[in-house]
DNA sequence: AATCGCGAACTTGTATACAATTGGCTTGAG
DNA sequence: CTCAAGCCAATTGTATACAAGTTCGCGATT
């Protein structure tokens, strides 16, 4: 592979699981020699993340962990409600038969894994889901657009979401899945953007649910 | 300054002015000649313009500037009112004092430019246009979420869009911030987002005229 | 003991050299 | 005359070497 997507996915790997956790420090030498490259394409791979969101440049001191604060989180749920219903209504418009019967397949093997729970669900869940999503952004959008909505949905804040998820939680999002399908198919754009709307909603709670202080 | 920030410059007023069209390959040493800089700040620079979608990358070709489709175009116009409508929303909760003053110079600076018309005034009335609009992002959002919407006023459909503005267009638009202005100091975010959204839909009709086959 | 100043090491930023892959062009054969 | 195959040139991708700036630490001085 290529050196300089090796380290990008070595350091995102780090930075989404925790192990570089925000306000980090992250200098270009210490990636190289974890990632077995040279700085070169270390640079190109801080670059792109932090085109993504996942970094800060602080000039003169290198690159940090991106940290969110509250106000962040809660505005990117507002944003990605309003832009996943709309996504979710182009692509009522827009989808094939294929597109279709690909969203299908995630979204039932989705609610297969939220009901058997074998070990690893939750790692092929996330994946699952995410491979639901961005199915639905190329269904919806030209190559180009799409390109830019991702950066959106890679923020770690989106990405850990299942982490916060209670068993019903799981069950739940993987019937708005189906669900999404279903009015996909039927072409019913206000119905496959209300659905979304409720699905990155339903998020938002699981979120606030666990990450804002108790008291409040 | 710094080579990689004067790479950028260059070659992004290029694709911008037109020098460079839709299509156009470019390589790595023929902007680091045009530059006079070496060809590493000028990968930077190409990838920054890439995450910003002026540049798409072709495997093993290297960087050619984007073109847009129609279908790109109106969902770009889509996205950007559902967006900055909601910019305009949250701006009219969180502006401050001097937030107010500094948009509404901005405004009335380009009600003025728009009346005068004097020579070099469409280049003035951009460079307002884009203040003003980003002043609002900034005062809307944390610099974090700032730069995720960032990406998508950049395109040269967004910052071209002068050239296709009539007179009358010209003083709608002016007429426009100053109403954004007045809605924002009232803290009406309804009032902020629906007249947000009536300048974009201005913008892309203006925009239409120019680009579709006069025949449609 | 505290503070100021100097220096060294670290980190980024840039340039250059080299490797690898690809696309185009030429040449030859059918 | 056309098509295919191989070679050459151009371009990207990577590594390394070097320059400049900054921060941190150590020591000296008050």
């Amino acid at each position: 592979m290529k050196a300089a997507q090796h380290a990008y996915n070595t350091l995102r790997a780090s930075i989404i699981d925790g192990s570089y956790p925000p306000g980090t420090r992250v200098t270009e030498q210490e990636v190289a020699a974890s990632a077995g490259v040279s700085r070169t394409p270390v640079r190109e791979a801080l670059q792109r993340l932090e085109a993504e969101g996942l970094l800060s440049f602080v000039p003169h001191q290198g690159a940090v962990v991106t940290s969110w604060s509250p106000r962040d989180a809660a505005d990117i749920f507002e944003l990605r409600a309003m832009l996943e219903g709309y996504v979710a209504r182009l692509a009522s418009a827009r989808a094939s038969d294929e597109d279709i019967a690909e969203l299908r397949r995630l979204a039932l093997q989705q609610s297969l894994e939220a009901e058997e729970r074998s070990v690893g669900y939750l790692e092929r869940i996330a994946d699952l889901n995410s491979q639901f999503h961005q199915r639905l952004q190329l269904t919806a959008a030209s190559a180009r657009l799409q390109a830019t909505l991702t950066t959106l949905s890679s923020v770690p804040l989106v990405l850990q979401t299942f982490r916060d998820y209670s068993n019903e939680d799981l069950t739940r999002s993987a019937h708005h899945h189906r669900e999404l399908v279903e009015a996909i198919e039927s072409r019913d754009g206000d119905w496959a953007a209300a659905v979304m709307c409720a699905h990155i909603m339903a998020a938002r709670r699981a979120f606030n649910a666990k990450h804002q202080q108790p008291s409040a």
